[in-house]
DNA sequence: TTTTAATATTGCAATATTACGATAAACTTT
DNA sequence: AAAGTTTATCGTAATATTGCAATATTAAAA
């Protein structure tokens, strides 16, 4: 197949693999981490930085838009974009709910009965 | 192509696009927060828990150990899963590092000049 | 030892992703 | 207006992912 079954999640989940699967490829770890380290910079800042080619940057640059993980804005010729920090707020949030068992590993960290 | 040129980027940056790829996908995110419900279970339960068949979850259980999101013990008969809290904080880590800028959409949201 | 149970692997079809050259679109400058 | 600049889109080839039926594997139970 290769189609993924979101409709047997819940809109949480979907969201959240959304966002996720948009951080899962290094060239757009780099680019977040670039616009975290500039704050904001057009288009042809990270063509420049990364040694990928211009329609490589565009594609993964609206992947990351699609995610809601950036945000730009059109100045005239150029597009300035930015890390939408709702999306970093969500990711953040997100993990933090995650249970941590500071047994694990102590007895045996896969016996079920570890509460 | 289809292939990722990870030979461009930082092992830092391709490790953690590894991690949150694995979990940039509804079943894979439904499997992490199952195991974080119940702390362990074996494969079985989370073939009864996911409208998944089962040779399906068994690859996205696959996929979340490369990725070193879960550890899985045998156990005679059976394997019992569940989290590996060592990247559930990579990531904790990872986002934390990144800029808050509280000014974001006062001025111009993206105005390189705002720091 | 045969049967049953639990999980992994294989093979495959459908679809998605990655990367980039070529080109288009839109704005700026000359 | 013409030429240059910046970014997006199109088209395409190579590869990866998703999902599952069928089957293999391994251990437990009968």
């Amino acid at each position: 197949m290769g189609i993924t079954k979101t409709d047997l999640f819940s809109a949480e989940q979907n969201e959240m693999a959304r966002i996720l699967k948009a951080m899962g490829h290094p060239a757009r770890v780099a680019i977040l981490e670039y616009l975290d380290s500039v704050n904001a910079c057009i288009c042809g800042d990270i063509v420049s930085e990364l040694p990928l080619a211009q329609p490589t940057i565009s594609q993964h640059l609206r992947e990351l838009k699609n995610a809601g993980l950036i945000k730009g804005n059109v100045e005239g010729n150029t597009i300035c974009y930015c890390i939408d920090e709702t999306a970093i707020g969500k990711i953040r949030e997100y993990f933090a709910h995650f249970k941590v068992c500071d047994k694990q590993g102590e007895i045996n960290w896969c016996n079920v009965k570890v509460k």
